[in-house]
DNA sequence: TTCAATAATTGACCGTGGTCATTTTTTAGG
DNA sequence: CCTAAAAAATGACCACGGTCAATTATTGAA
């Protein structure tokens, strides 16, 4: 694996790694990332079987960071947005990211095992997305007319367990799309409002 | 693989899943559920390879009904117990199985992936824990002092999510300096009380 | 420019889950 | 019993993620 010590980072190394991401990324907009094959990743970006190791730890590691960036820029789109006025605005903000997660069964398992359940020294981007969306889902509920008795981030991590388990129930279908909504509405009205 | 019509079960069948799930059992208790292989126990079991996948569709398949039943095994001691009269008493009642889930990273990977199955044709052993948790949280939580404004099958998603949660960040790097059961309870809380 | 130390790359090899055409066993009818 | 069809078992084989001793490229100091 390359040093990530205070040596210089070789031009090579640079090279090698963005060339097996960059065919690796080819892979998954042709076929999805559940087709992604890491023989097919060397063999399209010209390199040795042990060179996408000595970069990667293992396939996962390859994924987070094709499927870290692509949570990033739907946290980006999500950031944008005016903080919702109320769950409806809530969920609507949450649905293209939950689309995507739940786009391919594989995704999802790559997700979960990433998201805080992965023991890890080093924390991997996905688990760094779900730092984010703590981040920017904090203030949001903070602004808004949601229950004021627990913090933020409190009420943020409650968002997540509840987008996981909603997503949990409803991974598989497409045309599941609604009742997810459905779920998820449910879900977060229950954990956000305040009580009557 | 043995047909599940309205044909006679072969006792040569029972006899051999029986075997396989037994042999299963030992290796598991002597080494854990990571450590399984599937080489491991056809060779303890003395059948071919191929007979291990007539029985089983994949490992993931034989894991669930030696998790499946251990899981259902802690419901049985939860179900004996008076309803708890408050979040702590529901933590602790709760903590054994949280302790086998998390008992190997293994374990709760398996179960993660399962644990959404109930959308799924077949429902798993698993799934099936996982309803059962509800049926048995339900009415608990209709007994205690718990918030009253959202039904009990609700307030028991609602526990089953931030299980998860808990679980997950026990897993964490960032989080795993903070005891399970105290996050917990500090989500139970927030979940299940009124508010003041 | 040289060369030794270090980093990156290689590809044969392995472990292990899963497949399938073939063989063996069981069942049921005559 | 005998026999043909159905069910179960077999094991050689494959797919694919991952390893590692050997090889090649890069670096920096003299």
């Amino acid at each position: 694996m390359p040093k990530t010590g205070m040596v210089k980072v070789q031009t090579r190394t640079l090279k090698t790694r963005a060339k097996l991401i960059e065919a690796a990324q080819v892979v998954v907009d042709e076929a999805g990332y559940e087709a992604l094959r890491v023989e097919q990743v060397v063999a399209s970006a010209g390199v040795a079987k042990g060179t996408f190791f000595a970069h990667f730890k293992d396939k996962d590691a390859l994924m987070e960071q094709l499927i870290g960036p692509k949570v990033d820029s739907y946290l980006d789109a999500i950031e944008t947005l005016p903080a919702p006025k109320d769950v409806e605005g809530l969920v609507q903000a949450l649905m293209p990211l939950v689309g995507f997660m739940t786009s391919e069964r594989y995704v999802f398992d790559v997700i979960l095992r990433h998201s805080g359940a992965a023991a890890k020294e080093t924390i991997g981007p996905i688990a760094q997305n779900f730092q984010r969306t703590g981040m920017v889902l904090g203030p949001w509920l903070a602004m808004g007319p949601f229950r004021k008795d627990i913090s933020p981030e409190l009420l943020a991590d409650g968002v997540g367990a509840f987008l996981i388990q909603a997503m949990a129930l409803h991974y598989c279908a497409l045309h599941n799309e609604m009742l997810m909504q459905d779920q998820l509405r449910i879900y977060l009205n229950a954990w956000l409002m305040p009580q009557a």
